[in-house]
DNA sequence: CCGCATCCACCGTGATACTG
DNA sequence: CAGTATCACGGTGGATGCGG
């Protein structure tokens, strides 16, 4: 016998699942910020990001809708990125979480810290 | 040389760490709905939880300051958690992000089995 | 009633090398 | 330039059983 409220929550984690994982936010976010990016540039943007870890990424958020991909088959090749309306609704909201983030940092380290000092004692 | 952007988005990630896993999100809405639960209505309130799942999901919580944790030392043992006042500034900001996914959730899924059937072929 | 310990399967991640 | 292919590893999540 689920909590009601409890129901709600699928949705919310389909979200959580597409935009966890450690790149794809820094994706959204550089797109969000350049509008039109190519692949080397993400590479650039991205610390410590592998081309392995970007394609797959990219792949991914493209075939959720969130991002576009454009091949100029030229030579050498183009391909650009852009975030669809979608993804640009949803990159807004994440920047709240941001905020709420920001202002908790400090908060949330110190309880860590407190609870790690606890169970040493 | 890393995209200034990008650079702002270590603390969202935190975050997300946080929220994310299978059960966490459930954790919070629950006890968001319900004030202060007992670890076992945690457990009839969340479907296919583990207890396992559920005491790692509520230690992690309990470790960031996210939920607290009060024991009463009778027989049998009652353990009651709250959410702490920035987790319920959480929940609120999640709530928002629970609107974004259910007014693209179609969206989402045509753009994925679209882009399988192209795959496919 | 509440929680910990152990063991195990899986998948996301990364290193490396190759291609149109 | 923009990928793909292959291999290997570690950490997370799950099943089960014990303990205060």
């Amino acid at each position: 016998m689920p909590h009601a409220a409890v129901q709600e929550i699928c949705p919310l984690n389909e979200v959580l699942d597409r935009v966890s994982g450690k790149w794809a936010i820094g994706v959204l976010t550089l797109c969000g910020a350049e509008g039109v990016v190519r692949f080397t540039e993400f590479e650039r943007g991205i610390p410590d990001i592998s081309r392995r870890m970007l394609t797959l990424t990219l792949r991914n958020l493209e075939r959720d809708g969130l991002l576009t991909r454009t091949v100029h088959p030229t030579v050498p090749p183009k391909v650009k990125y852009r975030l669809t309306e979608a993804a640009r609704e949803l990159t807004e909201t994440l920047s709240l979480l941001t905020d709420w983030a920001k202002r908790h940092q400090a908060y949330v380290h110190a309880a860590r810290a407190e609870y790690d000092a606890a169970s040493a004692r």
